[in-house]
DNA sequence: GGCCTGACAGATTTCAATATCTGTCAGTCA
DNA sequence: TGACTGACAGATATTGAAATCTGTCAGGCC
């Protein structure tokens, strides 16, 4: 019978359990207010507005995601098989979603369609990734590109379709992983020289 | 005063006219028979359902986009050339319509969403005609591939960002046509080997 | 015969009344 | 004092009855 104090994080775990179970069109913040047995005027006091929470919550989905590509930036070995690890990684943790509970992932998608701006931030920071394991590779004399930086925005760009949700529709046909090693295929000639 | 009779070419032209004026949520198959001056029934004796005539509507101006791009796998010149060309007009293409009209592109997108079968169809079109000039790329000794029809995929795929439809929200975004040279480039040298 | 109409059943959409939600804020309580 | 409540205005969502639409088909017209 603890009292509870009434925190951010706990209002995040809370709206994340409330979206998942009503769907991102119809959760409210009345909702989350109620499964937290406050009224929904104390949410107002920690987020300005429900779609601060909502982008909240997509934030935290995002880097829990993307958990797993910082030990790959951070592993050993020559870059070209890094970056395909990498590549690989982030495809596999959407892909992996996206079949596991595709209406769970649906809910995210939903989320992650108008966060424009985490969604921006987010990219930007997996773009900050691919940069050092590029430059780490030029450093090797494994890649030779001008711009590390265009180079890495143009990886991503290039892939695209195996990790945008914009594509997730396109995950399920079985040729997917041929088609994404055979974009791979491409890239990793093209960041050679 | 001339009969006008009812031809399944007749009818197209008017359904595009009634989806552009309502838009493609609202057009209906009565407004469509309304604007003929027929009966909606007879529209069901040259178009099996609601959806086959919306299929022939896309794919109409599906075709219609992309006609120039026949003219530049005719083309002469070399084959990096032009398949940069190819991929710039196809770029060009959808974006300018983008800008133009956005209203009526969206419209389109709409339509396009959810005609799956007439887009694979439209898809395999495009990377045949990317193949061919990759192949003939080949032939000139400017393209080393192994396998002509995946590299031609694998390139469709690469650009998806700057032609799919799905990512028309970014094509306002002032560094687009810098991204797809980016992508470009690192494409370009993965053809030549 | 072949093209078209008009009426029909069941599915879908509209519309307006009703309920709920968002965001604010003066006031309560500890 | 500072976290919280509860009532409020305007915006948005829900609902169910009525209207419209889709797809079919028997029958009329040339």
């Amino acid at each position: 019978m603890s009292e509870q104090v009434l925190t951010a994080d706990r209002i995040l775990d809370t709206a994340e359990e409330v979206i998942r179970r009503f769907g991102p069109a119809k959760a409210t913040v009345v909702d989350v207010a109620r499964a937290l047995g406050v009224s929904h005027g104390s949410v107002y006091r920690h987020f300005a507005s429900k779609a601060a929470l909502r982008d909240a919550v997509t934030r935290r989905w995002l880097d829990r995601l993307c958990a797993p590509l910082a030990a790959v930036v951070a592993d050993t070995g020559p870059a070209d098989a890094r970056l395909h690890r990498w590549l690989s990684t982030l495809v596999a943790a959407k892909h992996g979603r996206a079949l596991d509970d595709p209406e769970l992932f649906a809910t995210y998608m939903t989320l992650v369609m108008d966060a424009r701006a985490v969604v921006d931030e987010h990219v930007a920071h997996l773009v900050d990734q691919i940069a050092r394991i590029i430059a780490e590779g030029v450093g090797e004399g494994v890649f030779r590109v001008d711009d590390v930086r265009a180079a890495a925005r143009a990886v991503l760009d290039a892939t695209a379709r195996f990790h945008n949700p914009a594509h997730a529709a396109e995950w399920s046909d079985p040729s997917i992983g041929r088609d994404f090693e055979a974009v791979w295929g491409l890239l990793a000639r093209g960041l050679r020289g």
